[in-house]
DNA sequence: AGAGTCTTCCAAAGCGCTTTGGCTATTTTG
DNA sequence: CAAAATAGCCAAAGCGCTTTGGAAGACTCT
């Protein structure tokens, strides 16, 4: 059932059919009730492909995927990836995956840019100066980061959570429990969030006249492995710190499990907070001892860039807004006075 | 540029051009080359739309993603994922992820069948009598099923790894070590694997004339939570295994907390195997104990799925082939002789 | 009553590709 | 050497939708 047997139908023109379903003024209220009748008891649905060929619209965001034999995906992404779903699903919205060589990214969003793939892209994992904000903003093609870049002379739609200010009051918090020599084992911190996050820290501890010292930050790839050699190398070293912030529960996993190799325990003799993205399969309430964490749910932020995607399709959102969420302090058993 | 440009600048119609730059043979080798050089000359890519609505082929795969507030997309997802990636990347093969009410994923598929949106899907996690089998089958798309549905009356193709065999290797290896009482910490058992795994496991305690009790064998979505009250409720009740398998690493997570918790120790009072999908940030032999492992990288079969698909949609391959792959299984100290 | 304004509809021209059905040389065949 | 086959190209017809530029009739206004 196309357009044309529809019309042909109903006597009337594919113009005029056309126009009735998708709202347009110009047509007879009655005749529109009969065309929209016609097409819900026929179940005509307007081909895409046609649909898309002549608005250049397709109805889909797009995401280029980075990959490699070397590269992982995140595993944040799939919660990521609910949420985007939970508003997509009944809106009629589809999610592109475009994989791509993760050292040549742009090739492929021109691609998809140039063959009107998608109406809207987002960017995660942003760098400071990412290339891929810049080049897409050049592009003109809706998009929105999920994260922050830094360092351009432009503004940018982005939803972002604030990991400076979620770090600034763990640290305080470990500071004003006594705590002077704190470690920050953070993620890839060529990402902003990373950076963000390093800034908190560092900004709670000069508020008390302390400082990060250089061996007692670390940037990794968030393994549970990598949180164990980080926490190893930490408490083996003569300085040791007494508290120690987290940038994930993988990696924390990692961590407890040094600090027991090492006869130590927490909160005993280390403190920890980590930072929780809200996975259903892994609860820093669970831990061995229950987790304090940064808390934020990532789902709820899939949903909110899926959302703020459609309205800048649609036209209903516009220029660079930037939206920042506040990140909750979840205190549990895994902090503690400093040790004397 | 499109095809109409580049044909005047070459003085050549369109039909020639199309053909010289799709491999037809009823053009000149001379033209050919002369269309191919001008092409890549001008980075002529003609438009997907406009083919795909001359042709109904959109070089892209679908998958349906069920979703719903209560529905968590697996975890695995990701690496399966990085695996269709490293196969899609460099052949210009999109995913398409279509949400839909995890209750009523039919509308979905029929609705991206009937807009010929894809040529090919998967349907992963698949049940017995998998509705979605069915429906794809009919339906006339390429497909293919990542996982095994049964109890149909007709062959479909598919990509599996051998959960039978797998956990019957590991059950039999538990029981020639002396246990006697194995329990079975399960997903969800209306999906296909967990059935197969407790299929094997089964299979091997009979072959020692031993059965799996009822109360030694749960189904539960596979979280560190659900693994840790599994492992509390078998391990407090009067007649507690000596061993336990386990469907996933994550689980194992909890039921190592939950042996700790309870003043055991691995191996020396519970064995444990591990079912170990690798992931690159939940390593087994990172575990305080080094875990005993059923192993396959389900980052490969997300590319061998790409990769078979994209044989399904050119036509090379046809036909019900169904592969199984088998498990390694990886021995580390999680396993011991059952306790005197 | 005539001019101007709405309202409601339509024919036809795209969008950019593939594919069908010829048409003209050129080559092969009996 | 005439007939048949082949190679190489093209014009035009789709694919199914949206949108432009009218046009016909109804209505308002002076």
């Amino acid at each position: 059932m196309n357009l044309k047997q529809l019309a042909h139908m109903l006597a009337l023109s594919q113009t005029t059919v056309s126009r009735a379903l998708n709202g347009y003024p110009e047509v007879n209220e009655e005749t529109r009730r009969r065309v929209m009748d016609a097409a819900k008891r026929h179940g005509y649905r307007p081909n895409p492909s046609a649909r898309r060929l002549a608005t250049g619209k397709s109805g889909m965001i797009g995401y280029v995927l980075p990959t490699g034999a070397a590269v992982d995906i995140d595993p944040h992404f799939v919660e990521f990836l609910s949420g985007l779903g939970d508003y997509a699903r009944g809106h009629e919205l589809d999610l592109v995956l475009s994989p791509a060589d993760a050292d040549d990214q742009e090739t492929t969003y021109r691609r998809i840019v140039a063959n009107r793939q998608v109406d809207a892209v987002y960017i995660s994992s942003p760098r400071p100066q990412d290339s891929r904000v810049a080049l897409v903003s050049t592009l003109g093609i809706p998009f929105l980061v999920h994260g922050r870049s830094e360092g351009f002379d432009f503004d940018y739609p982005y939803l972002d959570i604030d990991n400076e200010g979620a770090f600034h009051e763990a640290a305080r918090l470990l500071v004003q429990l006594g705590h002077r020599r704190l470690a920050l084992i953070n993620g890839d911190d060529r990402e902003t969030f990373a950076i963000h996050r390093e800034r908190g820290v560092r900004r709670a501890l000069a508020a008390s006249g302390l400082t990060l010292g250089e061996r007692h930050v670390c940037s990794v790839v968030m393994t549970e492995e990598n949180g164990y050699r980080a926490t190893r190398r930490l408490l083996e070293a003569g300085d040791a710190p007494t508290a120690i912030a987290c940038s994930s529960l993988i990696m924390a996993l990692g961590v407890v499990r040094a600090v027991r190799d090492l006869g130590l325990t927490i909160p005993g003799d280390v403190s920890l907070i980590a930072h929780d993205d809200v996975f259903p399969w892994l609860k820093p309430e669970n831990f061995s001892v229950p987790l304090s964490t940064t808390r934020s749910s990532i789902r709820l932020a899939g949903a909110r860039v899926a959302e703020r995607l459609a309205a800048r399709i649609s036209g209903l959102e516009e220029g660079a807004r930037g939206e920042l969420w506040p990140v909750d302090l979840v205190v549990r058993g895994s902090v503690a006075g400093a040790p004397a």
